[in-house]
DNA sequence: AGCCAGGCAAGTG
DNA sequence: CACTTGCATGGC
C-alpha cells in the first residue's frame, strides 16, 4: 500500500470525517472496524473507513490491466486525514470528499438562521459527498423508506453479493458492482438481500446504464431542473431521489432533497416554503437557503435533525 | 400492535 | 394535472 495524509486543518472550512461519511449522503464508504454508522459513535473520530475505487482510466503503472479496483483507506487524526491505498490516492479523495470546496465561501450565501446555525455548529467540517453516479444512484434507489442504517446495510450486502473482489494486505475488499452485474441479477436474487420492492427498480435502473439507454452523460450540463427531470428515466428515481443524485454525485450544489425529515423542517422553521408541491416547495426552500450552494445548507440540516436526542 | 423510515409506480378521476 | 393505493422490511 501506498501510503499518504492530507493536512486539513488548513483547508478553506474546517472538515469532519465521521460526518461527512456518515450522515447519509454517502454509502459506498464502510467502517474498517465493522461497527454499523452510528452517529456521535465516539470511536468514530478516529476509526478507519474504506472503499474500493473502480479504476477508469487511470493507467497508472506500466500497464497492470488486472489493477481495476483500488483500495483505498482512511483516518482523520490530529489535523492530517491519513490514507493508505493500492495507488495515489491524494487526488482522488480531494476530489471524492470536495476537500477544495471554501466552506465560508460557501455559507456566505446560505441565511445564518437558528437552525442552521446550530446545525453548522453541531457538525462544521461536514462536507457535501461527491460520489460516483451508479453506486449513488442504486443507493438512492434503495432508499425510498428505509433508514439510514438499513441503506448503508443494503449497499454492503449488494457489494458482498455482487462485487468484484480485491485483496490487498491479506485482506478481502468488494467493490460495487457494476451495472453489467446488477442488471444481470435478478428480482428474487435482490429481494433475498432485504431490498423489498425496490428490487425490481434495481435491477432495472442497471440494465438502462448497462445497456446505455440511459447515463448519467444525459443528465450531466442540463441545467438543475432539467438534469432532475431527466434522472427521472431512472426506474425508481421521482423528484426526491433524483435531487440526491444530482447533489451527491453530479456536483448539484443546489439540487434540495425534500424528504420527511426535511419537509418537517420546512413545517417548522420554514412555513413560508410549504408550497403544496414538491417542484413549488423545493423551489421555495432552494431560495430560502440561497439557491447556488442550497444543498449544501439541506445536508446540514437533514444531519442535524436526523441525530440530534 | 401499530407506526415510521432520505418514495415511487401505476391506476383513476 | 392532482390524488390514491400498494408496496417490503425491520426497529421501536
Amino acid at each position: 500500500m501506498e501510503t499518504g495524509s492530507i493536512p486539513v486543518a488548513g483547508l478553506r472550512g474546517n472538515f469532519d470525517l465521521q460526518a461527512t461519511l456518515e450522515s447519509g449522503q454517502t454509502f459506498v464508504w464502510r467502517r474498517d472496524d465493522g461497527r454499523a454508522y452510528e452517529s456521535d459513535d465516539p470511536a468514530g473520530g478516529s476509526a478507519w473507513y474504506y472503499t474500493v475505487v473502480s479504476g477508469s482510466g487511470r493507467s497508472a503503472n506500466g500497464g497492470d490491466d488486472s489493477a481495476e479496483n483500488d483500495v483505498v483507506r482512511v483516518r482523520q487524526r490530529d489535523g492530517l486525514l491519513e490514507w493508505g491505498a493500492t495507488t495515489d490516492a491524494e487526488d482522488l479523495l480531494v476530489e471524492r470528499l470536495r476537500l477544495d470546496d471554501d466552506l465560508p465561501e460557501i455559507f456566505a450565501t446560505v441565511p445564518d438562521d437558528p437552525l442552521l446555525a446550530e446545525a453548522r455548529e453541531a457538525y462544521s467540517g461536514l462536507r457535501v459527498v461527491n460520489d460516483p453516479f451508479f453506486p449513488c444512484l442504486v443507493s438512492f434507489v434503495c432508499s425510498a423508506q428505509m433508514r439510514v442504517e438499513r441503506i448503508h446495510g443494503m449497499q454492503t450486502a449488494l457489494a458482498r453479493e455482487f462485487g468484484e473482489t480485491v485483496t490487498a494486505d491479506g485482506q478481502t475488499y468488494h467493490a460495487f458492482p457494476t451495472p453489467e452485474r446488477l442488471a444481470a441479477a435478478t428480482e428474487a436474487e435482490l429481494r433475498e438481500l432485504g431490498l423489498g420492492y425496490r428490487a425490481p427498480y434495481v435491477q432495472r435502473s442497471a440494465e438502462l446504464v448497462a445497456s446505455g439507454e440511459a447515463t448519467a452523460a444525459d443528465v450531466q450540463g442540463l441545467d438543475y431542473e432539467d438534469a432532475r427531470e431527466a434522472m427521472q428515466a431512472f426506474v425508481g428515481v421521482g423528484d426526491k431521489v433524483a435531487d440526491c443524485v444530482l447533489l451527491f454525485a453530479l456536483g448539484y450544489l443546489e439540487a434540495v432533497p425534500l424528504d420527511t425529515w426535511i419537509q418537517t423542517a420546512v413545517a417548522e422553521h420554514y412555513p413560508h416554503c410549504e408550497q403544496g408541491s414538491y417542484e413549488e416547495t423545493s423551489r421555495a426552500l432552494r431560495e430560502e437557503f440561497g439557491g447556488k450552494f442550497a444543498g449544501y445548507a439541506q445536508t446540514y440540516v437533514f444531519h442535524y435533525l436526523r441525530t440530534r436526542g
